[in-house]
RNA sequence: GGGGAUGUGGCGGAAUUGGCAGACGCGCAUGACUUAGAAUCAUGUGCCGCGAGGCGUGUGGGUUCGAGUCCCUCCAUCCCCA
């Protein structure tokens, strides 16, 4: 007698027993081996979304499946909850944004709680919980002592109208994201990391074991390239310094542009040139950073009417300034090669530039005033004075002699040398917002800055503010905020600037140990026992910023001292601290991500008038696809709703997108839905994309999980795509695992009449080794989606196994109990009900993995695949381990064989494995 | 624009080192059970062809006894950009 499978009662029961056994609780016990898994933190935005149920479950699972193999797992969860989205909400709906993220977290625990997942809550950490930004300032005032902090100029997205700074996902082409208005990039002085100290050894990531897209990613992003400081001279004898990965092209050098920032700008404009000048920077500032470094654009520039002069050969050579020359990347000024650089090419010609080719290509004699594009391969140097006839090769940077060579000479003639240039820059922190980790320093009235003394910390945020609709920071106003006392008791005035969200994230992991220690940020006894963590999981858009900034993190740490406790205490306990601080994560696994569905939009018919640009409608109808061209008359509309706000409706009419306004007494008639409609009702196109809230794609996973259950729901996420990848949401396929679940649950609690068929009990023993082998490997490389279509094959062999009844009770057992235990993980809690209810020792979380024997998985009958030219003609069953010439004598006996071959004598028989092939 | 990825049935996807293309699942079809539907069960299901057979992993080419897998070309889609 089994009852219904009924998920909404045995899982909350399960949920609170193991919270009150505490089951998952981790807990640090140096005789058993560790395993620190981690996985994203969410940032607390309201609703738990199905991709973080993608993200999570699986990473949960394979937590578990660790747990059963002998590990004492560490799989924690918390809260990004800082940053803009809670400040939106506070100046559009004025809620204060702690009450807004405090209230979503409040939300998200419980659905997480849904998920089943084994994370401990006793570690949970939340980083606007003043007991977590503490050391988040903390860090901040050691990297400033450390000389890792530093205020500098970086360029902010200015709005002049609103006088206030707008973080780059609130600029839309150049505009306001909110209001419209139009935005300047602004110089202004703000607060960095020296990250580019850690350049060179960031790009080492032989510690670790990461994804080599996301090595290849962060080395891009890093950008290393060898090459050569040269120092120019204005004509009024000021040096210009530029970077340069082509010093051997230096004598083909003919002008120079800076970038429009250069702080030698103002010095070298001639009086003529100003107003040029003036008005091309006007343009530069409003022109995004992504904009100028994109190569199809067409180059612009002007000529500043001053001069520079090449230390190799002291030719006078026009200055210019130009937007593709960033003031943030390099020294903000290059020497321009047109022979031998297509940028400075399409440069020099658009503007008549002289054209000086100093490498010739073998066999080929360049011309500057004829070529047409930049020659960029190797070759000799030509034009170049003790120079000429180096070879130059296709090598780059110092392993090109000619690079080599050149930049040796600059050394010796103290005008520049050899110097290693990164396309990374420094970190810049400063975010003109409230809602962050307030940055402890202060600005005193001497003029200089101290931090905040550590036993002041933490300065905290003020919850008495008012928001501006201008999204300007409240702290800049908040008098008792902004004025503090320094070291000597005089009058300062605190920074109003808060940090960058990426630095909370930045060294979480490490407050997880211990989120509520309170003599630092973490407890050195508890990290000598978990750090590093031992597997990361996280989505693949994170690939450059956040894993670089917390390596980054970690490193400093370790410079600074800060592991020195732990490591005392490691070796107390015997283990060895040696590389155990150089990288925050040994391993790391990308999962890919869910994409809202697409979906068709209605096609409608509106009746109405048009006015000016859009039709007021009166009678909107929705009609099957395809019955009435798309198109617009003066009183009729037919296409399909691609875009609906409130009851203003875009539509496509064929050739463009069309406005129609549905008044407020409008009929809307939709035949699909019964009763009488309203323009809530009609349903515009979704494209293929990222889910987000602002996108209105968002699919919530607690309708599924109360429709079908969390074990479901877990399954099918696990199966339903590959885990790497991701894809467009459907939930088409759920009912794979929800009949997988049912068998399941069916067969742990049938009833089985003994068999004595040895085959068959061979067969299915052999079954259940094979599929424990496939599962063990498959989650262990994280390929989820596998590892439950084993599980489903087991599955219906069992199922067959029962029915037909012929083998015996122990390989049945095994077969069942394998069953429940390889699905554990995937399912928690379905398969701890049916472990109780066989009557086995609670909790199967606790069990261990169960074992394969390569013996019993071996199979003993293989299908010989006989091909004739590489074609499969013919498959013969033969008993396994022939050796190769029976096999062949097989192949060249079977009547297909001799059919095809029609008389002909074979050249050749390969055999591989299970593989004959004739070629003839 | 730069960087990173991905293209396999109607759909999601599977396929150690180059070696049976399409595991597993959804969907669909036919049948069984049922007053009916849902659920369940059985069988089938890459495409063309009555069949023998042919064709098939985005496109076009190449290497090989043999290519989804390796090399070159082009096309399409997605993600990230301080």
């Amino acid at each position: 007698m089994t009852d219904v499978y009924d998920p909404a009662a045995i899982e909350p029961k399960w949920q609170e027993k193991w919270e009150a056994d505490r089951l998952y609780r981790a807990e640090v016990n140096w005789d058993r081996p560790k395993f620190y898994a981690l996985t994203m933190l969410p940032y607390p935005s309201g609703d738990l979304h199905m991709g973080h149920w993608f993200a999570m479950t699986p990473s949960d699972a394979r937590a578990r499946f660790m747990r059963m193999r002998g590990y004492n797992v560490l799989f924690p969860m918390g809260f990004d909850a800082f940053g803009l989205p809670a400040e939106n909400a506070a100046i559009q709906r004025n809620i204060h944004p702690k009450t807004w993220t405090y209230a979503n977290i409040e939300r998200m625990r419980r659905q997480l709680r849904s998920m089943g997942a084994m994370f401990d809550w006793e570690r949970e950490a939340v980083s606007c919980d003043p007991a977590y930004y503490h050391w988040t300032e903390w860090f901040f005032s050691r990297f400033f002592k450390g000389d890792l902090a530093y205020r500098g100029e970086g360029l902010v997205n200015w709005s002049e109208t609103l006088q206030t700074v707008l973080a780059n996902e609130q600029v839309i082409d150049g505009k306001d994201e909110r209001t419209g208005q139009p935005v300047v990039q602004k110089m202004m002085e703000q607060w960095f990391f020296r990250i580019t100290k850690y350049a060179e050894e960031m790009l080492d990531f032989s510690p670790v074991d990461w994804p080599e897209p996301v090595k290849l990613m962060q080395t891009n992003w890093i950008g290393r390239s060898e090459g050569a400081r040269v120092v120019f001279t204005s004509e009024s004898g000021d040096p210009i310094e530029v970077f340069t990965t082509r010093p051997d092209t230096l004598w083909g050098a003919t002008f120079m542009v800076l970038a429009p920032e250069h702080a030698l700008v103002d010095k070298l404009t001639s009086v003529g040139r100003r107003a040029a000048v003036e008005a091309y920077r006007a343009q530069a500032a409003r022109t995004t950073e992504i904009e100028r470094l994109s190569e199809s654009r067409e180059k612009t520039g002007v000529f500043t009417g001053g001069y520079a002069i090449n230390p190799v050969n002291g030719a006078r050579i026009p200055v210019w300034i130009a937007d593709y020359v960033l003031s943030t990347y390099g020294t903000g000024a290059i020497m321009a090669v047109p022979a031998h650089d297509q940028r400075d090419f399409d440069f020099a010609r658009k503007y008549s530039l002289e054209i000086i080719p100093v490498i010739q290509p073998e066999g080929e004699r360049l011309d500057g005033a004829t070529m047409a594009a930049a020659y960029v391969g190797p070759g000799v140097m030509v034009n170049s004075a003790e120079f000429d006839g180096t070879a130059v090769t296709a090598a780059k940077g110092f392993a090109n002699p000619s690079i080599a060579a050149v930049t040796g000479w600059l050394a010796e003639h103290g005008v520049g040398g050899q110097s290693i240039n990164y396309r990374l820059r420094d970190w810049l922190i400063s975010r003109q917002r409230y809602w962050g980790a307030p940055i402890p320093a202060l600005f005193c009235a001497d003029g200089t800055i101290e931090m905040v003394a550590d036993d002041e910390l933490p300065v905290l945020l003020p919850d008495d503010v008012e928001f501006m609709p201008t999204g300007q920071s409240p702290l800049r106003h908040h008098e008792g905020f902004l004025n503090a006392t320094d070291a000597e008791g005089q009058p300062a005035r605190r920074e109003t600037d808060t940090m960058d969200t990426f630095m909370c994230s930045s060294w979480y992991q490490y407050r997880y140990l211990s989120p509520n220690y309170d003599r630092g940020p973490f407890d050195p006894e508890e990290a000598a026992y978990w750090l590093p963590v031992d597997v990361y999981t996280g989505g693949a858009e994170h690939a450059t910023m956040h894993l670089l900034y917390t390596r980054f993190f970690t490193k400093v740490m370790r410079d600074l001292g800060m592991f020195a406790e732990t490591k005392r205490a490691m070796i107390a306990h015997g283990r060895d601290p040696e590389g155990q601080f150089d990288e925050p994560m040994m391993a790391l696994r990308n999962q890919g991500q869910i994409l809202g569905a697409e979906r068709k939009g209605d096609v409608i018919v509106a009746y109405g008038e048009v006015t000016g640009s859009k039709m007021i409608a009166r009678h909107v109808e929705v009609i099957a696809p395809g019955t009435r061209p798309a198109g617009r008359r003066n009183d009729e509309v037919v296409g399909e709703i691609m875009k609906r706000t409130e009851n203003v409706l875009t539509i496509d009419v064929g050739d463009e997108l069309f406005t129609v306004e549905v008044s407020p007494t409008a009929v809307v008639a939709i035949p699909s839905i019964e009763g009488d409609n309203n323009v809530n009702q009609l349903r515009h196109h979704l494209e293929v994309q990222r889910m987000s809230k602002s996108k209105g794609n968002v699919v919530n996973p607690d309708e599924l999980v109360a429709q079908y259950g969390a074990d479901t729901v877990r399954a099918y996420l696990m199966f339903f795509a590959k885990w790497d990848q991701g894809g467009p949401w459907n939930y088409e396929g759920i009912k794979g695992p929800q009949r997988l679940l049912q068998d399941v649950w069916e067969i742990a609690q049938a009833q089985y009449a003994d068999g004595d068929d040895d085959t068959a009990s061979r067969a299915l023993r052999r079954k259940t080794h094979q599929v424990i082998r496939k599962v063990t490997q498959d989650l262990q490389d994280f390929s989820f989606n596998t590892a439950v279509a084993a599980i489903m094959e087991l599955r219906n062999t069992v199922v067959v196994a029962q029915r037909e009844g012929r083998a015996n009770r122990a390989a049945w057992e095994e077969a069942v109990e394998s069953l429940l235990l390889l699905l554990a993980p995937v399912s928690p809690y379905i398969t701890e009900e049916l472990w109780a209810r066989r009557g086995l020792p609670y909790s199967i979380h606790h069990q261990p993995w169960p074992e394969w024997d390569d013996d019993v998985a071996r199979e003993e009958m293989i299908s010989l695949i006989v091909q004739i030219n590489g074609k499969t003609r013919d498959r013969i069953d033969v008993a396994a381990g022939l050796p190769d010439e029976e096999l062949r004598a097989i192949a060249l006996a079977s009547d297909k064989v001799s059919r095809w071959l029609d008389g002909k004598t074979p050249q050749r028989v390969i055999i591989r494995g299970q593989l004959v092939n004739i070629v003839v």
